[in-house]
DNA sequence: GTTTTCCTGTTACAATGTAACAGGAAATCA
DNA sequence: TGATTTCCTGTTACATTGTAACAGGAAAAC
């Protein structure tokens, strides 16, 4: 039997981090960066610096391939939206996240597998 | 001419305070780690220094009351909100601010001129 | 081949998250 | 009313996250 983890509480810049690499798949620093850059006005160090230390979280692996290292989520994004969606849905705007939920049918951030995954994820959560 | 401080980047916890502030209106730190308690399994020194760090930064405001620290806000709820709403939209929802705000019409969590005047805060934000 | 570029590892410092502890005032108890 | 407990306050501390510089080596460019 699986033990379940936790669903992991993602700091904005992780979450961040892991957005880009949700989105184009296995990077290197440097390309993570690039992206980075758009909203946080980051030395490359400093998302470098970041990377290494979710590598050793576990969020991120990290191998080598032809000389580079490229970084890959170790989390899959239903789960790393979940505990963002519940503390705001709670919190912030103090509604069910069924609300939330609903609004991401008009986004690309999820497709509708991923928009299911994290509707069960939270009710699982909310029964806690 | 007044000039504009730049909405604030509250982290998750300074936003839980303010939050509590912003409902029960001034408070001792015994008062609102009662309600911290709920949602983080803080010790009561770890609320105070919270706290004190936030009148440091001046978001809240300490004053001595019949020999009591009472805290209160230093900031209105719909900036403190503004730039929570903003990142959520643009980046975990990936949809117009629009649609989040317009969810707050169901909620408590704001008065319908607070809603106002957050999604003047957006546009605003927005144009820059 | 030398210079520049880019990746990597290492180190560092400030802010935030998390908390213990000590001293004093107030309340309670005996 | 003196001793004890409770609660507030100030001070200090350590781990994690945010932010980055710097040095060494490999690769690319000149």
């Amino acid at each position: 039997m699986k033990i379940k983890e936790p669903l992991p509480d993602l700091t904005k810049t992780e979450f961040d981090i892991l957005r880009i690499l949700w989105k184009t798949g296995r990077l290197n620093v440097r390309e993570v960066h690039d992206q980075m850059v758009k909203n946080y006005s980051w030395a490359y160090s400093t998302t470098k610096t970041m990377m290494d230390r979710m590598v050793k979280k576990g969020l991120l692996k990290r191998e080598q391939f032809h000389g580079v290292f490229l970084y890959t989520p170790l989390l899959s994004r239903p789960k790393g939206f979940a505990r963002l969606i519940s503390f705001f849905s709670d919190r912030v705007l103090e509604l069910d996240h069924g609300a939330v939920v609903s609004l991401f049918s008009r986004s690309n951030a999820l497709t509708p597998d991923e928009i299911d995954e994290l509707s069960q994820l939270l009710k699982e959560e909310k029964e806690k």
